[in-house]
Formats: C-alpha cells, structure tokens, sequence
RNA sequence: GCCCCUGUAGCUCAGUUGGUUAGAGCGGCGGCCUUUUAAGCCGCGCGGCGCGGGUUCGAGUCCCGCCGGGGGCACCA
C-alpha cells in the first residue's frame, strides 16, 4: 500500500504528475513552496482605482505590492505577460527576463496557472492595448496549486463538479462569484434594516426536544449523555414569541432550519430563514414591513427594485398586489372554496375523491399550490388561510372559518409567510389538540403538543404579528438563478 | 419512492446504421518569440469511454444491474 503523495505518483494522470514534479524542482532550487505570509499587499482593485485612465505606453515610478492566483500566461520568450487575480480583481503583470534577472525569470516563467504568487512592480499601461499592468522587479511563490484549474475559455460547467467542488465552480466562474456576492450583501443589508428599526438579533435553540412552528417532517438527532433523542428545528417561531412574552417587543433571528424532505429547485433539506416578530403589530403591519424591506434591500443591494429574471422582468417595488386565498383560488379555478366547506363538496368540485387523509385545508392548499402559485410572477401577498393549516394564526378578525395569514409569492414561488400571532392560549391549546388528532390520522406534519409553548402564552403575549422569509429563496429571486442549488454554497447532494 | 434524460482526456465537447491502434479546442510537455489579451508558430495525445455483467467475430455505440448528476412526479417553504 502506498502511504505518501510520492507513492501515489504512479497512479496519478500526466497532469497531476507534471505540477507535482514541478514542486520538486521549486523544492531543488532552495524556494519554499508554501510560506508563511505575505504581508502588506494591496487589493489589486485598489491598485486599479489608483491608475485608471493611465495613458497607453505609459509608465510610473509607483510600486505596488498585491498577491493573487495566475489566471492566465502569456509568454514571449524574453518577457511574458501573467494575469494575476485576488479577491478584488484581476491585473495583468508585465514580467521582463530584464527587470527579474534570468534566474528569476525562468522560475517565474515555469509556474503554472492556478499557482499563487506574490509580486512587486511598477505601473504601466501596455503600449498598444494600453492595459493597466504591473512591470515586476521581484516575485514569491506563495502557494504551489497541484492540481488543474478549469478550461480557461468555457469555465467549469459540469454542475455536479460546481456544487460538489464549489471553490473550483469559483475560481473559474464570474457569475458564481457575483451570485454570492449579492447574497452576502442580502443579508447584511436584511440585518441593518431590522437593526435600525430597533429589532433585537437573538440566537435560539438549533436542537430541540420539541419541534415546532410550522408543518414539516423533522430530522432528528440524538443527545448521548442525556440519552434521549433531539429534533433539529423546523422553524424559530416558538421560542421568538416566548421572547416578545418576555418583552423583547422587536426580536428577529435570521440562521438555519431543516426540514426532512425531498430535494428540488426550490427546497434544500438546510436552508436559512429569518423570522421577526412585533408586538402590538399585525398581519397588515408586517405585510407593508415586508414589502418596503424586500424593495429597500433589492435597492441596496442590487441598485434597483427591478429584477430580470429569465424573460420576465420583477419589480418590488411596493405596494405589492393583495388578494385573498379565496378569491385568488376561483379566479385561477373557477372553485369558490366557500361555496364547499367540507372536504367531500369540495373534492366533488375539484371532480377527485374524497382522500380521508386529506382534510379540507389540504384541499385547499393543494388548488392554492397547483392552480394559483405558478402563476404568482410579480410580488403578491395571498391573504387569509384556512384555520386547519395555521395553527398559530389568529381568527380573522371579520371572516369566519380563515385565519388572519398570508404568505408572499414571487417568480412563482413562495418566499414569506406572516400572521396575526394567536395569543389566546386556551384556544392555541385548542388547535394544538386538533393537531394531535391530525398526528393520530396518520400525518407526519401535524405539530406536536407543546405544553410550555401554551404556558408561555398563559403569561401574556401581546398582539404580535411575525414574519418567516426564506433568505435562499429571496436571494434567487434577486439573482435570477433558476434553481435554490446556484445560491447554496453547498447545496444538499447524494453521498 | 416512481418516470424521463444523462455520465467520453485536467476542462469544454464531437464520436455515422456496433467495424481497423477513440478525436478536436483549451490546458500540459518540448522548441521559437521583449508589449500580449481565448497571443502566435512548430512538434508531442497525455484518456480507453461512470462501475459491473451480458449479447456479438467485434461494444463508447445494443441489453441488464448498480452508482452519480439533471429534469419531472410525489412531498414541501
């Protein structure tokens, strides 16, 4: 058995073993492959800001230090051209058998792309092109890359390759780096609107003894000192409203949930969510907080509240479109799902089988999911649910049988979801006992009893109203992305 | 879990109705070249076609199973 990366040189491809005899030539002639630092280097976008408009055939006595990853080679015998990339940007460094001495030079000259090198040099632009360059005098390997970059020209395409070997997908793609770069300013931007409204950012339980607060399969884990089996959490709903019990009035936290099912363009297993919950707020209140905060961010972020996405162009600019679950469903149907308030009429109407596993709000929301979200492309709010699907919704405060709910679709899909908090407790006791009863019939979603839930709301929550925005959702609405996997940085994969 | 598509050099791809030692571009290796920009010119295939079986005189091409990826269904946010 071969036990070192020398053993192994046999089996590895001509490409693997050519880089790997380069190392032991860089190692021959007395240069450390992987040095320490590197220190007081400029961003190369700095450097790029300092010299723009700089004449063609120019050159200055301005040194500039910078570091990076050698994306391309161009060489010329005496003198080659090198473009080096760091976090910030690309430049092209001018390297002259001349300027660097002939030893240097040749080591230079042998590196290969992908390689990591520290450089110093002077300003120029390039006499034809008039490219912004660096004519260096010195250069340090500051880490030798063993394996092939991606095609130079086509990138990285093969996207089990992107998703599973993300840095390579990085590396090599500029619209990767972008996407990740507005989902990173997404969230800051999120956080800073909520901090400056007075919002408090909290941190509460990923494992938990008790799931809760929305519909879904958990996954679960298990706690070996303690014995007993955890639940990896669903949602952050309970403890945030023991929070505004607690009187935090404006809380928020914005981290990770699970969810035990299938994979697709829309769902991850893990996925990051930010729920925020106002005391003495409402489902109208957080309704018009959404929208002014999604078209603040697009703003920020992106610099507009326009988005292309595909053929179609996204505008979330407030207000956004507000129709009810009801009227949405028959304009979309034809089904008024008044007119059939029990799961056999409304069945009968859809012209299916009653399902006994199906109740009427899964009917419902099965007319709401097939008919009405594909069709939801520009910002909408869908208003007032049925009960049996909300259990920690308030009654509609004039409508009997809905709950005072909506949820937020956008590019067909669904992106927030809000209500008027229920705070009664004898009647959250109420629905939670009829949630038990849906787990008796056999559903796996139904929530599961939360006793010290109810006794929080026994102390007193004020009327609050909260929210629950899928961040990876948003973001590829802002993004254009087609599929959740382009903004996960790890998407969920097999094995 | 089910259905459809897919898996060829490091990367991006082409491989006729199954037929001689599997091809191209980029990359790599060797050579030339002091202002290139997917630099250029000359020379060299560096993989045996996801894995395992089978059919056949002959399989990258056909069949079966398995694995990975994509899309759809189911499920869901």
């Amino acid at each position: 058995m071969s036990d070192g990366p020398a053993d192994q040189q046999a089996d590895l491809s001509a490409v693997l073993r050519d880089r790997r005899e380069k190392l032991g030539r860089i190692r021959d002639a007395g240069i450390e492959p992987f040095p320490h630092e590197f220190s007081e280097r400029e961003e190369i976008a700095a450097v790029r800001a300092e010299h723009e408009g700089l004449a063609a055939g120019a050159e200055t006595e301005s040194r500039h230090r910078v570091a990076g990853r050698i994306a391309a080679r161009r060489g010329h015998g005496k003198n080659a051209f090198i473009d080096l990339r760091d976090g910030s940007g690309q430049i092209q460094l001018h390297a002259r058998e001349d300027l660097l001495g002939e030893e240097a030079y040749a080591l230079l000259v042998d590196l290969d792309i992908g390689d990591i090198v520290g450089v110093e040099g002077t300003a120029m632009a390039t006499r034809r092109g008039g490219e912004l360059s660096l004519a260096i005098d010195h250069w340090r390997l500051l880490s030798k890359s063993l394996r092939p970059p991606p095609d130079k020209v086509h990138g990285l395409q093969d996207t089990e390759t992107r998703f599973r070997r993300r840095e390579l997908d990085l590396i090599a793609n500029e619209e990767s780096r972008r996407l990740f770069q507005v989902r990173a300013r997404t969230i800051t931007e999120i956080r800073r609107f909520l901090d400056e409204r007075g919002f408090v950012e909290v941190e509460t339980p990923v494992l938990q003894p008790l799931y809760g607060g929305a519909l879904a399969r958990p996954f679960t884990t298990h706690h070996n000192a303690l014995d007993r089996d955890l639940y990896l959490r669903i949602a952050t709903e309970l403890y945030l409203k023991k929070l505004i019990v607690g009187g935090l009035d404006r809380v928020y936290e914005l981290g990770k949930d699970f969810r035990n099912e299938g994979v697709s363009h829309k769902h991850n297993p893990e996925f990051t969510m930010l729920e925020w919950y106002e005391a003495y707020a409402d489902y109208e209140t957080t309704a018009h907080d959404l929208e002014r905060m999604v078209a603040h961010v697009a703003e920020r972020t992106l610099g507009a509240t326009v988005v292309e996405r595909g053929d179609t162009t996204i505008d979330f600019a407030p207000p956004w479109r507000r129709i009810t679950l009801r009227q949405a469903i028959l304009e979309r149907s034809g089904i008024d799902i008044a007119e059939h308030p029990t799961r056999e009429a409304l069945a009968r109407a859809m012209g299916t089988e009653p399902d006994p596993n199906e109740g009427w709000g899964k009917l419902v929301d099965g007319l709401l999911s097939r008919d009405v979200e594909p069709g939801l492309i520009q910002p909408t709010f869908i208003l007032d649910y049925p009960v049996e699907l909300s259990p920690f919704a308030k009654a509609h405060r004039s409508e009997p049988g809905v709950v005072e709910r909506w949820e937020a679709f956008v590019g067909g899909v669904e992106i927030a979801n809000s209500f008027t908090e229920l705070n009664d407790p004898d009647e959250q006791r109420r629905r939670f006992e009829q949630q038990a009863a849906e787990i008796a019939r056999g559903d796996d979603e139904a929530q599961p009893y939360d006793e010290a839930f109810v006794e929080a709301l026994e102390q007193g929550m004020p009327p609050t109203g909260g929210v629950g925005l899928g961040i990876d959702r948003l973001v590829m609405m802002f993004t254009g992305a087609q599929s959740l996997r382009e903004v996960l940085l790890f998407p969920a994969m097999r094995t």
